[in-house]
RNA sequence: GCUGGCGUAGCUCAGUCGGUAGAGCAUCUGAUUUGUAAUCAGAGGGUCGGGGGUUCGAAUCCCUUCGCCAGCUCCA
């Protein structure tokens, strides 16, 4: 007589089973609808026997449909409705995928084969890279074994015997999982589907007849094991969703992010170029990029002046000895553009701004009453990235960084710290964000060679973040290890318009460059101290955050921001001297204002200033003239606006003057 | 830097089998004077990214170099 055991499901029923009984048997065995939708199992086991195995088990795991439960079990059936579930599914897709790329390349070697945030993706080690036509027949053979509904089935095996059969393929990346993953003496797990065999330790869904919609995006390399000394992979990454609706809606999402990208807006508004007789990763600010970087400098610097910070100006050349001190010499050489020989000293272009701002601290002698001395600066700098790695203004080699260095004394570091953190949120949410992430990132002790300072150092600069932190009563995620090596820091990360995290702002702790230039300040008792230094930037660098802003608006900027406010469309020549009188009550008001007195129908002209995202139009004609008034098309908005000319003046100088988003 | 793809007019792109360069928009000129997202006509504009090679002949095939794109690695 076989055991039986209980299983308890979600509505608070039990069932009492026998052992061995799968998900898949009590699914069907509650509805025929619910075996039918079931992908995957959750299951923990119930009471308190004690005898759970160690690891699996003391939580809630995904467990294959057909597993044997064999203990007393809490146990919820995942369909399409369960985010969890998609994982799985994605999962599944990925051996999939593997499936009918071995059917169709059998000489190709499997690397892994995960689920992603939005889809997934498979390694493959193959001589002859795949082709983009591979791609439309490997997806053909995904869609025939999807017809064919084949299981994927679980198996366990010796250890030794699932080796040996891997090894006997040459498929060198699964033993080497297989023998980090797994010990000696146990067994190992792997998924069959068709010919394709897996070490992989699930679970999956049922069969492949269930992934209903996927497709298959790109081919890239991937380095084995992320190690760029390592050989690399074709990685084919692909997605797939419970329905075609779904992936429809994502794939669209993709389309409206592509149509968002800075440097196709960045051409079609006319903002900024690369130019390929200049260089790479160099960036020439057009006079629409201009007004606009214009108006983030003026931002910032009120603001610096405001804040207590001065400002100040240093050299962009500073000869390799200043490097050599401040260390960048040694341990940041290959970001730096190479030395250059002059008649006294080789110089290098500065790659950060710090040692700059430490001398000027550095040139007289401090006193603490002096501090805090704020030293911030639009600091253009220079860094040397590798060839494939630059990316429109998000990623270059000449940046301008609203850099600024503060030195205190340690009872100060506090208020410092929230004032910066305060000061990020401001810039934020004045160019129009609202959402943010915060990281305090801190070191790991365990990896001494990779930190300056000592434990004392880390732990109260570490300690002085976190209290600000909370007493700002801001949520944080602590990232272990991923401070700067001089330091711990907290980072902002900024959420944009259609969800994307975008990180800028930095806080930043520096232990070492004030050690190293021997910064020191005359304390109260006369003895000579070293005082705390904090690294902050806001914008992060001037282009990326420019870069963020345009991909945030798709280029539909605030007014405030639009590099032109205001075009006056005269709808015929004899209206145009009524448009510049109009114009020039708006340029006295400091408002960014066009006339197109071209030559064209006023519809033309209206399609090409909405396709250059200016935020007001205005029409005028008979009409307005004699009653004085505007027509006002604003971007976006269907219906237009009449009002005096004079009421429209004061309405746009008020929103421009608030950065509001809209009139009144 | 690595793997793969791409580079044709200012922009977006077409160009078959290797046979001597094409469209739309933009620009210029002329006509037209217009009521809420493209007025009509004409003209000009190209070392087909650069260099080398194969060939009677190269945008097309090969080599090389530069740049761009996706991803990896690294980062503000």
């Amino acid at each position: 007589m076989a055991e039986s055991i209980h299983v308890k499901l979600p509505d608070g029923s039990e069932k009492e089973v026998p052992k061995g009984t799968t998900a898949i048997d009590i699914a069907k065995s509650i509805s025929p609808r619910l075996a039918d939708a079931a992908l995957v199992a959750k299951a923990m086991p119930l009471g308190s026997n004690g005898d759970a195995p160690a690891g699996e088990g003391a939580r809630p795991t995904l467990i294959d449909l057909t597993r044997p439960l064999e203990k007393d079990t809490d146990l919820r059936i995942l369909t399409d409705r369960d985010p969890e579930a998609l994982e799985v599914y994605r999962h599944s897709s990925a051996h999939l995928l593997a499936a009918a790329v071995l059917e169709l390349f059998p000489e190709t070697k499997l690397g892994h084969g995960p689920a992603t945030e939005s889809g997934f993706f498979y390694d493959f080690y193959r001589p002859t890279p795949f082709t983009p036509e591979d791609l439309d027949k490997i997806e053909k053979k995904m869609q025939e074994l999807v017809q064919q509904d084949i299981p994927y089935a679980r198996e366990f095996l010796p250890r030794d015997q699932g080796l040996a059969e891997f090894k006997n393929e040459g498929d060198f990346m699964k033993c080497h999982f297989i023998e980090q993953f797994t010990k000696p003496e146990e067994k190992i797990s792997i998924y069959r589907t068709g010919k394709f065999t897996d070490f992989c330790r699930g679970p999956h869904i049922p069969s492949t007849g269930r992934i209903k919609a996927f497709k298959l995006l790109n081919i890239a390399g991937a380095y084995w094991l992320g190690d760029e000394k390592n050989p690399q992979l074709q990685r084919i990454y692909g997605t797939s969703f419970f329905s075609k609706k779904d992936m429809e809606a994502h794939l669209k999402q993709i389309e409206e992010a592509k149509k968002r990208d800075h440097r196709l807006l960045g051409k079609q508004l006319d903002l900024f170029s690369i130019q390929e007789l200049a260089g790479p990763g160099l960036i020439f600010w057009h006079p629409k990029g201009g007004i606009i970087r214009k108006e983030m400098e003026d931002w910032m610097r009120e603001q610096y002046v405001k804040r207590g910070y001065s400002l100040v100006y240093t050299p962009h050349v500073m000869r390799r000895q200043l490097w050599q001190t401040s260390g960048h010499e040694g341990y940041y050489a290959q970001n730096m553009f190479d030395a250059m020989e002059l008649d006294d000293a080789e110089y290098r272009l500065k790659p950060m701004n710090c040692p700059g701002h430490i001398l000027i601290y550095k040139d007289s002698l401090r006193s603490y009453r002096d501090l805090p001395v704020r030293l911030g600066e639009l600091g253009t700098v220079y860094r040397y990235e590798r060839s494939g790695v630059m990316h429109g203004l998000l990623r270059v080699r000449g940046f301008t960084q609203d850099d600024a260095h503060i030195f205190c004394t340690p009872e100060q570091i506090e208020k410092e710290i929230a004032d910066c953190v305060e000061f990020a949120r401001d810039v934020l949410r004045d160019f129009g964000f609202d959402q943010f992430q915060t990281e305090l990132s801190t070191w790991n002790p365990d990896d001494r060679k990779n930190f300056v300072g000592s434990d004392e150092q880390w732990n109260r600069a570490t300690q002085s973040l976190e209290k600000v932190l909370k007493s700002l009563h801001i949520e944080y995620k602590t990232i272990p290890g991923e401070a700067a090596f001089y330091g711990p820091k907290i980072d902002i990360k900024l959420v944009d318009a259609i969800g994307r995290l975008w990180q800028l702002s930095t806080v930043q702790f520096d232990f070492n460059l004030p050690q190293r230039f021997g910064l020191e300040y005359v304390a109260e008792d006369g003895t000579r101290k070293q005082p705390v230094m904090v690294h902050r930037a806001l914008y992060g660098s001037v282009e990326r955050f420019f870069g963020v802003l345009i991909e945030h608006y798709a280029g539909a900027f605030p007014a405030w921001l639009s590099p032109v406010q205001t075009v006056m469309i005269p709808i015929s020549e004899r209206h145009v001297d009524y448009a510049n009188k109009v114009a020039a009550q708006l340029h006295a008001v400091g408002v960014r204002v066009e006339v197109d007195a071209r030559n064209e129908k006023m519809n033309a002209k209206i399609r090409e200033h909405a396709l250059q995202k200016v935020p007001y139009l205005l029409v005028v004609g008979d009409k307005e003239e004699e009653a004085g008034t505007v027509n006002v098309r604003t971007r976006g908005k269907e219906k237009t606006d009449t009002m005096p000319a004079a009421e429209f003046v004061e309405k746009i100088k008020k929103l421009i003057a608030d950065k509001a988003a809209t009139l009144n």
